[in-house]
DNA sequence: CAGCAAAACTAACAGCAGTTAGTTAATGCC
DNA sequence: GGCATTAACTAACTGCTGTTAGTTTTGCTG
């Protein structure tokens, strides 16, 4: 019986999709805010549930365990990052700008900071657990903006040596603004991930790319570059 | 007896010298290397005695919990940082260079780079361990640097909404570097916190920091600034 | 409305966490 | 060398962790 079988599995997917992916994604939200707060092995199961609304073993019905919970929060988070940086992949090397990145993964992370919260994690703890995500995507990200800015048509005031730390630096810039916001909130009491604080922060870093890529002595000639 | 009191006091003290502040510092090391890689909650006491080559239990004649552990690996590895903050704000401020910090902190870093990682491990949770300690120091090192870059003699290229931002980010250059190491490492081969690495970014940061705080528009007239 | 799967629940377990009590070995001083 | 104190050890406990088994409720479909 092929054909019932499809069938079924056509109507467990349909009946997924009205109460099953709510609560999936409800745990999803939970497990991303918590994970990122207080890290993999700060966080409980319990403490999802609880911020679900639901007992703990009832996860189980969604994730067959805690490490495939904290994967999937991961997937999820990163597919964005991933499509960005799959649609620079393809682009044609004369479309791509300096800031083509830098201005979409601002965009993204506006508007999910935990992603860059658990992101760090990650690789604070050796991102162990990126090795078949990020890993995958990031190296050869990282070497091809390298290789992109060095072959770059107009002089760069860095030496070939520098580049990798120009993009680390740059890298930590836009990430380490969105893990110090909460601290940073407590310290000063202004909230940078307000309205007001990404805007702020989305034109700091436009005019450190403008500044950094382009050579002062060149200045004098052509001023507004991008 | 109050000498009494006090010889046995001093004794005890001798005593530590000898045998017991050994072990206490050999903890204090396995410790801040777990905490750095692991996290808090990563990291199990059953851990740090393996890695001491000690029975658990026999932590708790040095520290009287996890926590205190945990607080005394912090207070030790802060204390350059920290000492190198109060010599800043004792010292006048015509003797400040822009890069008498940055390369001060960069020093310390080299020298043990389990410290940026526990700090931002401490960040990244909120900093409630940090409360007493870093936001005590951070907190006034923040608003005068910002103070200090705003009425700089020397015009500088940010507005005075930007400059929280700029300090951010040279922040997080810094400390991400040494954060990311371990992970490049593994990424691309590269040590960067080999001499050779260490070289180059603290040449970078140098490089970073002038390029940064002094005006484009005023290079012609004065190229070798520090 | 009957039936059925999905998803909630309760009860419980094995293992490991930090920690304590009590004991033995090591260490430095008179 | 005897003695006091520190610091190692073994044994054990409580509480919490992730996880499983078995049961009841929910919500959709024919």
């Amino acid at each position: 019986m092929p054909m019932s079988t499809l069938t079924a599995e056509a109507e467990i997917e349909v009946r997924r999709s009205r109460k099953g992916e709510q609560t999936a994604d409800r745990i999803l939200d939970a497990a991303e805010a918590l994970f990122a707060e207080h890290g993999y092995e700060g966080t409980t199961l319990r403490d999802v549930a609880a911020a679900v609304g639901i007992r703990t073993p009832s996860l189980y019905n969604h994730f067959e365990s805690k490490d495939a919970l904290y994967s999937a929060v991961l997937e999820r988070g990163l597919r964005p990052v991933r499509e960005l940086l799959d649609e620079f992949a393809k682009s044609r090397p004369d479309d791509r700008t300096d800031s083509s990145i830098v201005e979409g993964i601002m965009d993204i992370l506006s508007q999910r900071p935990d992603i860059a919260r658990l992101v760090q994690h990650e690789t604070l703890t050796g991102g162990r657990r990126l090795t078949g995500m990020l890993r995958a995507w990031i190296q050869p990200l990282f070497e091809s903006s390298a290789d992109m800015v060095v072959n770059s048509p107009v002089p760069i005031p860095w030496t070939a040596e520098q580049v990798p730390l120009l993009i680390l630096a740059l890298y930590h810039v836009i990430i380490g603004f969105f893990t110090m916001a909460p601290f940073y909130k407590e310290m000063m009491g202004e909230d940078l991930l307000a309205e007001e604080g990404l805007a702020l922060q989305t034109a700091f870093v436009r005019e450190l790319v403008d500044r950094l890529f382009v050579d002062p002595k060149l200045l004098s000639e052509d001023s507004g570059t991008r």
